[in-house]
Formats: C-alpha cells, sequence, structure tokens
DNA sequence: GGCCAATATTTTATACTTGAAACTTTTTCC
DNA sequence: GGAAAAAGTTTCAAGTATAAAATATTGGCC
C-alpha cells in the first residue's frame, strides 16, 4: 500500500513522466518511419502525410485546410506541395470563382504511389508497435481520443 | 457483443489507429509548448530540450551522448549549442586528454534560466494533461515504458 | 616510430519548420 | 462603386533536421 504522502507526491509528476515518454515513443516511432520511407520509397515523412491527407479527400484540400489538418504552418504545406508538384504527384488547380483559394489533390500518378506507400506503412506500425496488444491499443486509442475531445473545447 | 468477424477486422486497424493519435497529440502539445516558450522566455523547444539534458548531467555530456539522449542526429545539437554558447548559456570544454571528444554543460547562468524554465514547463504540462487523471497518466506510462523496454531490446 | 582502424565531432547540401510580413483576391459596407 | 476589412496564400529570415562526407584525434599493433 502506497501511503497517502506518496501518492500526492506521485500525482504532482504524474503527467510530466507522461509527457517525456510520449514524447520519446513518437520520437523513435518517427524516426524509424523516417528512414524506411526514405529507403523504401525515396520519401520523407512531410511528403508522406500530406499525400496521407489528399488521399483522404478525393475531391481536394485547400492549402489552408491541409495546414490545420497536419498541424503545421501554413508555409510549410507551401514547400512540401511545391515539390510534390514538381515530382508530379500532386497537381494544383483553383477553386470556382475564387482566384485565392488552391485547391491541391493527389494525381494518378501520386494515388497510385501512395496506396504502395500506404499498404507498407500500415504493416509497418503494426510490426513496431507490435508490443502493444490489440487490447491495450484499444484502450490507449480511448483514452487519447477523449483527451483530444476535451483539448478541442478548450481551444 | 461484437461478433468474432468485427473484432478480428478492428484488431488489424487498432494499433495504426493509436499510432495516428498519438502523433497527432504529440504534435498538438509540442505546438502549444513551443509557443508559451517562446512567448514566456524567448526560447525554442529544442534549445529547451538541450538544456534539460544537461541540467541532468551535472558533470556534462558529450556530444554525441546528448545526441542519443535526444534522439536527434550528431549535427543537429552542434547548431543548438552553438547558439546556446553564444548566449552564455552552455559551456563546452574538452575531456581530460582526448581532444576529440566535447564536453557540454549549463554555465551558472543556463541553470538558473533553466530552473525558471523547468518551473514553467512542469505547470503547463499539468495544465495541458489535466483531461488525463493522474491514475490514467500512471497506466498509460507504464503502458509506453514496457514498450519501449521492448523496443529497446529489439534494437 | 609509423600505419591504420576506431572514435568523436563538424561541415555540407538539402529539406523541413515557424512566425511574421507581404501579396492577391474577395467580401463587406457605406 | 469604392474604401476598407477579411480571406487565402506565398515569401522571407532564422532556426531545426537529416544523412553523408570530411576532419581531427586517439589507440592498437607491427
Amino acid at each position: 500500500m502506497v501511503s497517502a504522502v506518496a501518492r500526492v507526491a506521485d500525482d504532482d509528476r504524474a503527467r510530466l513522466r507522461l509527457w517525456l515518454r510520449l514524447l520519446r515513443t513518437t520520437r523513435a516511432i518517427e524516426r524509424e518511419l523516417r528512414e524506411r520511407l526514405a529507403t523504401a520509397f525515396d520519401t520523407t515523412l512531410p511528403r508522406f502525410d500530406v499525400m496521407a491527407a489528399l488521399d483522404r479527400a478525393p475531391d481536394g484540400m485547400m492549402m489552408g485546410e491541409l495546414s490545420r489538418f497536419l498541424l503545421v504552418s501554413n508555409g510549410n504545406v507551401t514547400g512540401i506541395v511545391e515539390r510534390l508538384v514538381s515530382d508530379g504527384l500532386v497537381v494544383r488547380s483553383h477553386r470556382d470563382g475564387d482566384r485565392r483559394a488552391a485547391i491541391v489533390r493527389l494525381s494518378d500518378a501520386g494515388r497510385t504511389a501512395f496506396a504502395a506507400m500506404a499498404a507498407a506503412h500500415a504493416r509497418w506500425i503494426d510490426e513496431l508497435l507490435a508490443p502493444i496488444e490489440p487490447d491495450a491499443a484499444r484502450d490507449l486509442s480511448t483514452t487519447l481520443a477523449t483527451f483530444r475531445s476535451q483539448w478541442e473545447n478548450d481551444a
């Protein structure tokens, strides 16, 4: 049995410890994914992220929408999309009657290329997170989903 | 009751869903921390990370040690430490009798500055993760810690 | 003593990232 | 209809990030 005093002291640091572990775990996995994407598909994590977002949106997304969805800055998306366009994986056009808004979507080549990457990516994640049993994964997901929804309400 | 078929299909995606949530949650928190560090202390997350690592090592750390601990590349640490040195927060020296190895540690000014940042940082984390109860935080921590140790063994 | 592999770090080229300023186009409102 | 605000994006400067090549130093080994 843990003393009440010890419990309180531990409460004070439980969230900080969790945060540090979240950060390190995420970084370790990202590191591994980055390396695999580079060797297997000669691409990068940000490029994959953009393509993944666009794959979910067959009608395309606006630049700002992409930026908000990926939680990265506006100008950042510009650069990544630029390189994807020059590689022929992404197409840019304009929204009807609004020459401000740019609509980006995957090209056919982009969609094909992404399909292969997504399949490999899913396998990799399943392999890398193998030490976490499906039940534990579901529990953790639920905790994080709840957290996120509370977060959204505050912001 | 969930059917066996549904359960198996869900198992296939449980880890991938968990990963996507981990990534988004971590990014959202990092984003908020970055902003607060900038406004409150005119510093950045990477600088904070380096200083936090050095604060835990009163005798200093080698560059490579720092790089491995923070899970970032070797050359990356060079740049961040360079800027911290030019701001007088970090001191570089050499290990006795080995002019290859560079030892970096916090200066007195660095230690004082970091103390203030660390206190604010701990408060922020506690505030941002408030929706997660201490018990849930401990559970999650444990899952992640177990995962990490399995990970280490594989690598 | 001198070569050579191993160790530790920096440099380089390229890409990613941010916040803020600048730019273009649209909408609002008088 | 025209000024001004708003919306959407890009540009910019600085900092962060990587992998790979280059540099410098040490230790072993003949």
